[in-house]
Order: C-alpha cells, then structure tokens, then sequence
DNA sequence: AAAAGTCGCAACCGCTTGAGT
DNA sequence: GACTCAAGCGGTTGCGACTTT
C-alpha cells in the first residue's frame, strides 16, 4: 500500500490537534529531513525540530517501518521465507527477534506478512501433516514457541543496542532493528541447558536453522 | 460492468519495560 | 518503593488494490 493522504483519514486529528492517519510526501520529508539533521535525538522531540504535528510514536513507527534507508522494499525471497517460518517455529511471534536477523525487514513487514501468507500456509502444511498422521508421528513445535524468560523480552536487548549505537554517535539508533547474533545467546543456551541430553549437541541455533523442518522440531509436554 | 470477497500493508492502540527522579 | 516518561513490542484495524463471481 502506498502511503496516500487519502488513505487512513489522514486528515483526521485528535483534540490537541495531533495529526493522525496517513503520511502525506510532505510529511515523510520533514520528518526524512530531521533524522538527517539531528540523527539520533529523542523521538519525543522529533515532532517540534521537524515541525510535525504528529506524536512522538507515529515519528517513530512511520521511520522505523517505511522511511529508514535500511528497510529493503519489495517481496519476500524463497530464502526469506524459509528462514522467516524457521525463526517462528523456534521464537513464536517475536517478529522484532526475527526481525533482527532478516536484514532490511522490519518487524512489522514480517507480522503482515507472516499473517497474510506464511501463517496461513503453516496451518494448511499442519493439517495435512495431520491427516498423514496415522502413518508418522511427528512432533510439533507450535503453536508455542519456547518459553522466553521475562527478563529477555526484546525491548531490553534492543533498547541497549540502541544505546550502544547512540554512544557510538550513530544516527542508525533509529534504523531498522538491529539484533545481533548475540541476541539469541540465551536460545542457544537454553538449548545447551540440555547438555546431559544425547540430542543436546544438535540443537545449537546454527543446527537448527540449517536442518529441515521436521528434524529441529523440538517436543514443549510439560514445558 | 458491478458487487462481493480477499489480500497487503500502513498505522494505531494498549501494554510492558527500563531509566530517571 | 512509587511515580513518570520514553521507547519498544505484538495485536489489531482500516482501507486501497486486486481478484473472483
């Protein structure tokens, strides 16, 4: 979809005169112009510097998920996508995690497509995969992904990366989500946990990612 | 040709978390 | 410890575009 004023009631706007709806041209370049001036200053000051009458989160959102540079546009690839179900059957619908490690995709564009393709296609793999069940028993990961401690949610991760970034003097702070490949330390070592396990060794996230789907399954009773 | 249904995606909403006071 | 604020997240909505009937 494109981002046309007319779409969303972009003409719409709260009490105080807070804009809401669509971004207009106008719009996206003040707020494209103010990125590049003042890099990485606070969201809630964007809408004053760059003469917005927009809140602090619709600044955020609108640049994180359409105006950032690093945000590849277009469709998703074959490899994308299978690295896309992959992720989700290993994190669930932690679309910022999967995110960070599908460079130039946003959260965002992983949620819809997720939801709009790929979710859809699972459940129909699942219930064919149901009816050939007499014959093989195959165990599931879904529909719940691993139990993720509170104490790993992603904004923790991302927010200090952002910091890190913003330290570094980086206008990047505010680009597409940047998860690192330690941001997913904490799977492969819930999945080493198992070490006294035979299985253990084949379940660092490498392996996972590369073996086939059925294989890296990994059974939740009682988790 | 037109109505109905579906899809894709931008944007919003409400909640959670962490930092600062 | 309680409160406030900023930032980030996932779920959901709304609407234009497209397809089907």
């Amino acid at each position: 979809m494109t981002s046309s004023p007319s779409s969303y009631g972009a003409s719409s706007s709260s009490a105080e005169g807070v804009r809401k709806g669509a971004w207009s041209q106008e719009e996206d370049a003040l707020l494209s112009r103010c990125i590049e001036k003042y890099g990485s200053v606070k969201w809630s000051r964007v809408p004053v510097l760059a003469g917005l009458s927009r809140c602090s989160k619709s600044c955020r959102l609108r640049w994180l998920n359409y105006l950032s540079p690093l945000i590849k546009r277009g469709s998703f690839e074959v490899d994308e996508n299978d690295l896309i179900i992959r992720l989700h059957n290993l994190l669930g619908n932690r679309w910022s995690l999967i995110a960070g490690r599908i460079p130039g995709r946003t959260a965002n564009d992983i949620k819809n497509h997720w939801n709009s393709n790929l979710g859809k296609k699972q459940l129909k793999n699942a219930s064919e995969m149901k009816i050939g069940a007499d014959k093989e028993v195959v165990k599931s990961i879904g529909p719940e992904p691993l139990a993720i401690p509170p104490n790993r949610k992603g904004s923790t991760v991302q927010k200090s990366k952002f910091v890190e970034r913003k330290q570094e003097g980086s206008s990047a702070a505010v680009g597409v989500s940047n998860v690192e490949d330690d941001e997913f330390a904490w799977v492969e070592l819930m999945l080493h946990e198992d070490s006294e396990s035979d299985n253990a060794k084949c379940y660092t996230l490498e392996n996972i990612m590369n073996r086939e789907e059925t294989d890296f399954c990994i059974e939740f009773d009682g988790v």
